[in-house]
DNA sequence: CAAAATATTATGTGCATACATAATACAATA
DNA sequence: TATTGTATTATGTATGCACATAATATTTTG
């Protein structure tokens, strides 16, 4: 039964993707069980598990208890993209990469920034506005707002030095987070910050995270016209 | 030993987050091996190391043969995000979908096209231009180039009927893509098609897709003002 | 005949064991 | 002393077995 003794789960999931591309088993088509398979690589099941559980996770499986498994109808849902640190991601590209904040205050926040972090709009927040540079070019404007009852450390961080999403992350465990994408025309503000002109089309990440249950940060940023976000599947 | 027989992998995993949460392991410290953690929670090694692994997937530690586990120094990396059916995405928030298709044509792509996907730039390829509706309004301008040697059947397909990105997902095994977002200012005919005006920003994905090395289709996806691509960590 | 009870089945998980592999620490050697 | 070789160690993986669980198929029952 045994094909050439397929005996690692990496060559168990090489295989079965190659089954796929090659179109030997169709989207929307049951495979054979575990057992079957593992049968036919001369391997254990948990062997086959692994490297089927792999291929689900990927997305290109789709399984269900004693249903079975079968090749997913649509493949590619979901991309994995990185959420990088600007000096890191400046630093990449071959940049060199400085920052300067424009504003820290210990503020009320708006309603706007309490109500998405569940928090009372009567406690003062950390208030930081910086932007960022790659070579001396406006890269990004962060605006941003920290929970200080919960990383009361911050303020004695010199946020000159350091940007303070990287101090975050570095010294507070996030493990929730909320993130979305969208385009905007520059504001007039931003438009000078960014070194552009009003309207311009401006990439904009609004993101906020948690720790546990317990709102960190919500953070805006505005990035220079020309910013891609880059993503493989 | 035990603490009170954690004996799941997922409550190793649950546990062990528990104490990254609570800072009783702080971000760079080194964790227990694993077999002191098997002892600890009263379970297998390979329990354990499940667990660690989803973890470690996750982003929140990292770990190194012989050097160990240690937690995360930047915990949030890697967002996934779902690459959505336009029509399901539609449909989810309630909205009525439907599409019409401005231009289908078998014609030999510019240069830029071809270059993108590895392929000859004489030969030819299925250009389908469409718009996307949200309850009439005008969602999502798509601009696509489909690889006619490796798809030659979606030449039969009404493309009326079903958006060729169904299509595609459904008939054909994508394994491999390349994702970037950004955001550009409405040309005039983007801005007369979304019923926008000339200048507003637009959310942009460009999107090539492939199946093992070969080239599938390659796309640019111009959303109406307003949209929001969303996700969690 | 329809609804409820029961059997069957494929995946999900846990365990003990063994060996593989990468990375480090440490000793031996030129 | 610098370099090479060797032992050690933590994670990585494979195996066989057992049982859990969810979902379907089948049979029983009203």
């Amino acid at each position: 039964m045994t094909v050439t003794d397929i005996n690692s789960w990496q060559s168990v999931k090489a295989e079965v993707m190659r089954r796929i591309i090659e179109r030997i088993w169709l989207p929307g088509d049951m495979i054979p069980n575990e057992i079957d398979l593992a049968k036919e690589f001369g391997c254990a099941r948990a062997t086959v598990n692994r490297a089927m559980r792999a291929l689900a996770d990927e997305g290109l499986l789709e399984r269900r208890r004693k249903a079975g498994t079968r090749v997913a109808l649509n493949p590619i849902r979901k991309a994995t993209l990185e959420i990088p640190i600007t000096r890191l991601e400046v630093e990449q590209r071959g940049g060199t990469w400085r920052h300067s904040v424009l504003e820290r205050s210990e503020v009320v926040p708006p309603v706007s920034v309490a109500s998405r972090l569940g928090l009372s709009d009567k406690i003062e927040m950390l208030h930081v506005r910086s932007l960022h540079y790659a070579d001396n070019h406006p890269f990004l404007y962060e605006d941003r707002w920290v929970n200080l009852s919960e990383v009361a450390a911050i303020c004695d961080v010199d946020l000159q030095e350091i940007d303070a999403n990287e101090w975050l992350v570095q010294n507070t465990p996030l493990t929730k987070g909320d993130i979305s994408f969208s385009a905007a025309n520059a504001t007039k503000q931003e438009a000078e910050l960014l070194q552009t002109s009003e309207g311009e089309a401006i990439f904009v990440i609004d993101r906020t995270t948690w720790n546990g249950d317990v709102p960190v940060t919500i953070v805006r940023l505005a990035y220079a016209p020309g910013y891609r976000m880059h993503t493989e599947i």
